[in-house]
DNA sequence: TATTGTTATACTCTATAACTATA
DNA sequence: TATAGTTATAGAGTATAACAATA
């Protein structure tokens, strides 16, 4: 996230009760100990969704994934681009449908995921240490309500 | 914020515990009613921000308010480009030092700013509305710490 | 020399429009 | 005609580097 390396500060306090002032912060904070965690393998947040993706149902088309991780089909050429680069996953085309490129893990990649898994676990375990378990427990309920009202 | 007008389908189980993600989704989600609840202003949340910060400790210079708003300086010129282009402040040189700009609201601008606010408000009243009173408490509560552990 | 505002530039993440190849 | 992947392009939000005016 750029804006990460900013200065943050302790809230000013006309500022400290928009909620969109502290989601930004706190997701920036969050995105800052993620990317750190997952720098010795060379990925971050963004990519290490798509491996977890692929890895819970493979395999998937592009614009499968694409869709299940709710970003448009553009953005997951590049996406499948760096991992295919970092030789994590790779691109056939489906043979009973040859528009299609099914993206499927190597085993590198299947390795890094869980290994990049576990690390940002560890990650946001630090990110919501400041909150008691009780707490910890209610955010993480409430957060998916909030992002999914739906569901 | 760009992709908030993405899909937002019921999250993919192998994602739907990652907090990254949620932080994502909820933040885009809130985002999105409270830059739809300000339309009728012609103002964005992020100018809200800097017309709260001027209002609570007037008059403040450009590096103050970025610095209150843990923003570069250079990206606080735009900002206050916009609110000046639309009459919301007014820059004027400090006499006591005029290096710097002097950032004030306007009569306007004063207007907007709580209309303003209460229009914020009620976006974040809805965005938390599928929560119950006490967990919408602690998640107010809890996101301060997790944006600024140490205050 | 150091600081404030500014400009130019660039980077990240995202999207829309249009192209290619398949269907 | 419609769809999957791709490319080119753009826009939002942010930063760094360098410059002018002022201290």
């Amino acid at each position: 996230m750029p804006g990460s390396s900013a200065v943050r500060p302790v809230p000013v306090p006309e500022l400290a009760d928009r909620l969109g002032y502290l989601f930004k912060h706190a997701h920036s904070r969050l995105s800052d100990l993620t990317t750190a965690a997952l720098a010795p393998l060379g990925i971050n947040g963004r990519q290490l969704a798509v491996l977890l993706v692929i890895a819970k149902e493979p395999p998937g088309s592009q614009l499968e994934i694409a869709t299940r991780m709710a970003l448009d089909r553009t953005t997951m050429v590049s996406l499948v681009d760096e991992l295919e680069r970092e030789g994590l996953v790779e691109r056939s085309p489906d043979p009973a449908d040859r528009r299609r490129n099914v993206v499927a893990l190597t085993s590198r990649g299947r390795e890094t995921t869980w290994k990049a898994a576990a690390l940002a676990g560890q990650a946001e375990k630090t990110f919501l240490e400041p909150l008691s378990e009780r707490d910890a427990d209610v955010v993480k309920r409430s957060l998916r309500s909030l992002a999914f009202p739906g569901s």
